[in-house]
DNA sequence: CTGAAAGCGCTTACAG
DNA sequence: CTGAAAGCGCTTACAG
């Protein structure tokens, strides 16, 4: 027999009663009903001045916090958000958590965040998870949901999904335009004078390096410049495999003078490979990344990238789910894409 | 008046029923009292074997899944604990975020995260919003909060802190052994016969910045090596301070041959500023940092660091959150700061 | 070993 | 405008 050791009673701390003080209390105190507290709290009915007055001031004097587990239960609102994510431990990722934290916090709810690594299978699990603790919506970064799921999801909660465009009922989805982003990477390379552009491509698994993919190769075609398989490396969106990527193009003899990374850690990897060969960038060589990590202003040289905006992206995702929760369908437009150069991109050297 | 669109009923999804399936529909399936499924559940007494069996195979039938929210309400416990971090953004706590999400879900329960912005007040607002919601214990990683308000916390609920050694009950603190980490790394620089060895400190605010600036000069004392005040430069932890360190030195003239950052983004702007002023590293200049991040591998060239095991100190830290919740008190032992040379440093060059 | 009952702290029809 | 009552889904003394 599991015997538990009974809890023990929480001795209060001096100005930290939150826990004891309930909406009864404060009802007592303002000589009201809980309903009527209930009421002001949540300006779910008119009620009198005076009465409001009263309830404000025990409230105050109590200091009284709601419990939002009671409230989820009885109300069926949770005031919290779950945010499933594929990793909490990304450069990437970090800044989008961020944005959403700061906006959901400001907008009163909290968020839930959550794992998913990139697994469909882990990623329902930790729906359910989300789903078991009432929260009264869901945004997924880049879910690996199938839009069928998404959309029978939004039939239950309020649902924001970053990286595809998905039109549904009770479902607002916000898309970065990868391909743009990427063909204006490749434009800027050719409008340098650059020819042999390799390309690191991102883990096929995600929909953005393929778009980013597309994106360089629709520039190339767009100017009349040859696509040449034996420049298009696959790459894992990790640092190593850009690594790799730039050793195995070396090895091969194959000509190039820039190279186009999928992302910034695989641009950063690819620097490290061109460094190791004692190729100089940007004079020899010009990199180019895509994301613009915090980290590749302070990289050797700083790295040229093309912008994706994701505090912004958190930061909208988050109003969009306020928006839902309200009632509202909030219409928001993704920041466009934006090539930010820096010191890893030169002109071609001449033949 | 504020008129709240009514709820629009769920729709069920196919194969997730999770939400309409609670504790009644599972006892009447299996012909038993809600009190005896909730024993079961719990292990919280001995139930005979065929009502055991008659309840798992309700719960499976029914595809039941115990209502955390409600069971928050009931029982005190909620099975989630608070994590407070100092920002979900940092190539520094990510991996400490990894780590005890991995344990924590491990163990059942489920982390909620929520940032302190290395800011007292907002902690204690991240603190009250985590109790609020009635989490079953907190970890906090590098609190801000005093001694006493952590100890006062622990008296409310099971606490975990990182970055400092506290002893209270219902407390475990973890601490990593920044001053010896930083002996090691100034040690190593001397071993390579570098003399005039310039310190970038980190956010005062920090402890762990102290510590490290301590086994600096503890370092250099018991080798009879004096310190050099114009060697040692203020730093905030962020990247850019290391560049401007860097940059201040070399215009001042100083004389070093080595450089320590307490941390690597310092070391990696440092790296920066070197590169810039065409100091090559590690030739005429070596530089190590503090922390082994990710990024430091990849950096040009890959950094010489302490290794900082934040990904097992987030795993010690949910363990021995497990085991307060469970009454036990978990005794672990961090793991040993190690040096982790690559090649940013070398011997000191001959004057 | 097992039920019936009360209660956790709220919200929300239901009646005034 | 405002109360009393029921109920959200569980847990836990209290009695067998």
């Amino acid at each position: 027999m599991i015997r538990r050791a009974k809890p023990v009673p929480p001795t209060p701390v001096p100005g930290d009663q939150a826990r004891l003080v309930t909406i009864d209390m404060v009802a007592r105190a303002a000589d009201v009903s809980p309903s009527t507290v209930s009421r002001i709290l949540n300006g779910t009915a008119v009620v009198s001045a005076d009465k409001v007055k009263a309830v404000e001031q025990a409230i105050s004097d109590l200091g009284y916090v709601p419990n939002p587990v009671a409230r989820g239960l009885a109300g069926g609102r949770t005031l919290s958000v779950g945010v499933v994510t594929q990793t909490l431990d990304s450069p990437f990722y970090g800044a989008a958590l961020r944005g959403i934290e700061m906006e959901l916090l400001a907008a009163g709810y909290t968020p839930l965040f959550i794992s998913g690594h990139w697994n469909e299978r882990e990623e329902q699990h930790s729906i359910s998870v989300l789903r078991a603790r009432r929260v009264d919506g869901i945004i997924a970064l880049d879910a690996r949901l199938s839009d069928e799921a998404l959309v029978a999801l939004a039939r239950e909660l309020p649902v924001v999904v970053t990286g595809r465009g998905l039109e549904a009922p009770n479902l607002v989805s916000l898309c970065f335009d990868n391909f743009g982003g990427a063909r204006e990477a490749t434009n800027y390379l050719l409008d340098l004078g650059h020819r042999n552009i390799a390309f690191i491509t991102g883990d096929p698994q995600h929909q953005d390096a393929l778009e980013r993919q597309r994106g360089y190769l629709g520039a190339l075609a767009e100017r009349g410049v040859p696509a040449d398989a034996k420049l298009i490396i696959a790459g894992d969106y990790r640092e190593h495999s850009g690594t790799q990527a730039v050793l195995r193009l070396l090895k091969q003899g194959v000509h190039f003078t820039a190279v186009f990374a999928a992302n910034d850690q695989m641009a950063l990897g690819a620097l490290l490979g061109l460094y190791q060969r004692h190729v100089s960038v940007p004079q020899q060589v010009s990199v180019i990344g895509f994301d613009d990590l915090q980290v590749g202003q302070f990289s050797i040289p700083p790295l040229t990238s093309v912008h994706q905006p994701s505090l912004e992206t958190g930061q909208l995702a988050a109003r969009a789910m306020s928006a839902l929760l309200e009632g509202r369908r909030s219409k928001l437009r993704m920041p466009q894409p934006r090539l930010v150069v820096r010191e890893s991109t030169g002109p071609c050297p001449a033949a």
